[in-house]
DNA sequence: GTGGTCTAGACCACG
DNA sequence: GTGGTCTAGACCACC
């Protein structure tokens, strides 16, 4: 009954948004691999004590953005996700990016503190 | 009249945030320094056309951020930010950095595309 | 229906300051304990006869200053408080208590018979 | 040209009331006596830095609490304070009493740490 | 002139 | 139901 993913909510943001991240989290770490079976609606909201209509909601969040695939009557699974090109890809990155330079500026740290950080936490990521 | 600096509201995230971040942003990329006075809330609120009480919410959290000071009477001037040590600004920086880290991955970028991208993101905002 | 403190709204000082602060001093003589369940802001608003926003206002202060916890949705809730070391408790304190030196100088009282004031309004705080 | 009393405007909280305090404070530490001349409006908001109108409401309000004596023609005196009985004393430090214990409370500290701060605070007010 | 507070009432996001 | 955001417009304190 234990879920594939890590997952703990806390207050601060929407409950929705959470789960959203933990899945995304989950995949990129290699935690959570395309094709696993996602947990039911029902289970997953019993097992993080939430509403299942909030469950519902970041199931069809994932589902649109092409993380989770609904079989009817069988339940969600993990879908292989279709990389766009590296151009794409860094476009969507873009405010993310932008966030961060002006972040790490704000709190005194150069280019090569960020890039030195960022190495960190990707090795922390894959590490987990 | 015009605004030291860009600012162009968009709908989808909160008004007075997007002003923050606008602010935040011009002093990464230092189009607002130190020092500098900023514009007054009536000017500022009649020349993005949004209400007073939207810019103030804006002025209010800069300040509790300790981005701008308040001189009562006189007007809102920029604020000479005190950087914490590298270690605790990382160390705010984590949850954006993880996050990036974790969207590049879905969207199957290798590390080193990441850093690159940081890279021209950076030098955009400096550039600009 | 009855509020869970004790809170009447006299002029003189912003209102949403005297919210803020009614609701600290209750959580210093226990009358409000972490966990507890803090009112809506409707229904407090209606209770003291002032506009929601002025009651959203204080509540924003309050999760700003870690006294509250906001769960989206659900409502907002007494947050167990994380005390800072003694030495940087009494840091804080300082302005506090310079300027109760120098009123009560003023006035002509001793440091004795301040202590001793003191130790009343403890007293009188924590039997209510 | 040097003011009897030590005295820096910063922002936060309106100017009147800093001169205010920082002329009860100079008064509780023995830098400035009953008796002593105190200067002029024009000096002290040039010696200063602000508006004349702003050091005039400070001196308004010193003469309202009876710190402050205006002799017309002549300039202003620092005056000799009649103290109330030690009842009416604690009286009026009643509210300031309460927030302390509020805030210390908050800042989980007993009220010996109190008390003990307290003397510093004492010590270092009658020091200077 | 400046910022700060408050009211009145609408609309949205969240659970 | 909850809190969060925004508009419209008033009044006050400060300088």
């Amino acid at each position: 009954m234990a879920l594939p993913f890590p997952l703990e909510i806390r207050p601060g943001s929407p409950v929705y948004e959470q789960i959203v991240y933990a899945v995304k989290r989950a995949l990129a770490q290699g935690s959570l691999r395309p094709g696993d079976r996602f947990p039911s609606v029902r289970n997953l909201s019993q097992e993080i004590g939430v509403n299942p209509n909030t469950v519902q909601k970041a199931v069809g969040e994932l589902t649109a953005q092409g993380v989770l695939e609904v079989h009817a009557g069988q339940g969600c699974f993990v879908k292989a996700f279709e990389h766009p090109g590296k151009t794409d890809g860094v476009r969507e990155l873009h405010g993310l990016l932008e966030t961060l330079a002006v972040e790490a500026t704000r709190l005194g740290l150069s280019e090569a503190d960020v890039r030195k950080a960022l190495g960190a936490a990707w090795q922390r990521l894959k590490r987990e």
